[in-house]
DNA sequence: GTAATTCCTCTAGTGGCTAGAGGTTCAAGG
DNA sequence: CCTTGAACCTCTAGCCACTAGAGGAATTAC
């Protein structure tokens, strides 16, 4: 059995993230110890790495709490966690996208060479909507 | 003068957003009526337009705070916008490497055939990270 | 036995808004 | 002038996913 702080060392997952995991009901210890001590099977220490691999692919916490239902099901089960993933890579693509814009448009102001003695082009770039080359 | 509702029409920020750049100190009104509501002038109306700008190229409020506070300056102030400018599209520039990498993985994820009987490849892909190809 | 470490619960904060409750003021129309 | 609806006000709390710290109990190592 383990210990939150066992297994905060073999995942990576900070202790008071465990707890926060328990309380949102994602991620429950198997019971307690007579010291009130939460205590956790191999089993925990695997779904813990599986929540935490979820969430550094970026997936928000209920469809993890989705994929982690899933688990140990049938075909239905397979597709359902195809669409989370696909779902969510399409949400990638059209975050990066937006950051692409963005950086396009920081380059361009980033750029403007200012130092004839006039007005500050990058200050009035960065707060006039007007000049952007693009929407953004 | 403009009241906070001519404000929002004219700028796009909401009405309760005003009311929160005021709180935090970013952002004040001229005066108030004897009504109390909150009045603006023209500087107020292109100041925030200028907020509202460095807000949609991502800017975070305490460099927002920190681009308003050089309007009107020296060349110093140029120099100063202009590291902001550059810091922040440093920023953007490794997030989005981040997220593109997530894309790659994600990719791999949901392109994973597993419908030949066996466990779901998807599921096991989403929360093991041993099978992933990069870091990420 | 003692001290240090790890555990516990609880509250509140982070950033940048957003929503809603309950009340006041203003403007338009009859 | 009166009524009604719209716009204004303050205040509290929520969103998301943690994170930090206070104060105390349990466990472990020496």
């Amino acid at each position: 059995m383990y210990s939150i702080g066992d297994l905060s060392r073999r995942t990576g997952v900070k202790v008071p993230t465990i707890r926060y995991y328990e309380n949102i009901g994602l991620f429950a210890p198997v019971g307690r110890t007579r010291g009130n001590q939460r205590r956790y099977d191999l089993d925990g220490l695997r779904r813990l790495k599986f929540i935490r691999h979820a969430r550094e692919l970026g997936l928000p916490i209920e469809a993890v709490r989705a994929l982690v239902a899933l688990d140990g099901h049938t075909d239905v089960s397979c597709d359902r966690a195809h669409d989370i993933a696909k779902a969510h890579l399409a949400d990638i693509r059209v975050r990066i996208s937006q950051l692409q814009r963005l950086e396009a448009e920081l380059a361009r102001i980033s750029a403007l060479d200012d130092h004839d003695g006039g007005p500050c082009m990058v200050l009035e770039a960065l707060g006039d909507h007007e000049t952007c080359t693009r929407p953004h």
